[in-house]
DNA sequence: ACCTCTCTGTAACCTGTGTTACAGACATTC
DNA sequence: GAATGTCTGTAACACAGGTTACAGAGAGGT
């Protein structure tokens, strides 16, 4: 786990957690802040997992390197939201699976591993945060095996904007940040959107795409 | 929930679960005991869930149907083992999200849904359970995300066969049933165990396929 | 205004895999 | 042992998507 820490009490999380005061008093003593600068790493493919992973403010980003060295998003942590794989390893005694860097600056709450489990076994909030976490990481995984088995990249595509578009229908990312977020490439995402520009779906420009038309978008997907 | 129903008490579960006698007076007045014939259909997309699953003997299969309208298993379900996706269920209110057939004659016990969030509130067998099966289920469609982004069918397919085969190294699958499980066609398949055949890595035969070199085909998935 | 860096657009090519269409091999039943 | 159904082997084709190689367009610094 990483650096720049800082050590305000645990309590950054009482939006997301209420706790019995036992264990309120227990998740101070075993919880420590951590602040990241964007595109900072939080933790390396084989590291030990410390304990659980809460993000309070910004943005987590969770990705592998594949085979040819491209990188490919898994899924983001938001504030809220906990780490499934560090829950994982923690309950599992694995290794990370992966890496983790901050997608704009973040701070996020680190509960030490024993201590975590033992509130698991009490704490209804935690117990629901957790089982919340699996719960939705395995939904989110099983959609994306569907994705790739049945649906062609254009749809992909296509999904992956309607769901990071903004509320003015802006998505503001380069094209091999959506390559990587795909695992695909510059070139084929490039084609693609050329494509759905042709088709007036979208307005692509630098570093933004503007959706013109979401419902024709969705309806690629049936 | 199908049919075929006995129900004897529900300690066909002792072997599984060490529960409070508390606990264990609970499961017993919310469990029901199911028989399932080979090929019997036991959940239907869209089902509501009735329970958790719990499989004391024999083996579910768990699938979706692809856009072309074949079968893609997405995981089994062996004595000892849950339905992850009926946990996912239970806990966010949702509508089952795939088909279940038993793979072969098949005894399983079924927990009522609000007695089995009860339980789960206490006792630590029924907790590491669902966070065993949550969390393996994540391993696994990572694993699955990976593959399909990365592995090449031939890899994947060399990946299935070391996974699938028994003790003296054989699988007994027709290459129908092999398609299914990767999510691809009969005819693939079949290029692809020529090419094994080829390269002495496996003997095919009618409905079972002898794996001759198995260090040779771990060798493909580096 | 110029230089440089990053991002986008495009075209040609190559490979993996799904599709279609048969033919032959094995197994089971009568 | 003939007939029928199931499983396997193969060849030719179509196409999505990865790769390579450039050209040009925005943006920022000097």
């Amino acid at each position: 786990m990483a650096n720049d820490s800082i050590t305000p009490p645990g309590k950054l999380l009482a939006p997301y957690l209420q706790l019995s005061d036992n264990g309120l008093e227990e998740l101070n003593q075993h919880t420590r802040i951590h602040h990241l600068k964007k595109s900072r790493t939080a933790v390396r493919k084989g590291d030990k997992v410390a304990g659980a992973y809460i993000v309070t403010k910004g943005c987590l980003r969770v990705f592998t390197y594949m085979p040819n060295g491209s990188e490919s998003t898994l899924y983001l942590i938001h504030p809220g939201e906990t780490c499934v794989f560090a829950i994982n390893c923690l309950f599992n005694q694995l290794l990370y699976p992966a890496w983790v860097t901050a997608d704009t600056d973040t701070e996020l709450a680190v509960i030490d591993g024993p201590a975590y489990k033992k509130l698991f076994e009490r704490e209804t909030d935690i117990q629901n945060l957790t089982i919340h976490a699996l719960s939705t990481a395995v939904f989110r995984l099983m959609g994306e095996v569907e994705q790739l088995q049945g649906w062609t990249l254009n749809q992909r595509l296509a999904n992956f904007l309607l769901n990071r578009a903004s509320d003015n229908n802006v998505v503001s990312m380069t094209q091999q940040e959506i390559a990587g977020h795909l695992g695909s490439s510059r070139e084929v995402i490039a084609r693609a959107l050329g494509e759905l520009n042709k088709r007036q779906l979208i307005v692509s420009g630098r570093g933004k795409i503007f959706l013109s038309d979401t419902s024709g978008l969705a309806s690629l997907l049936t």
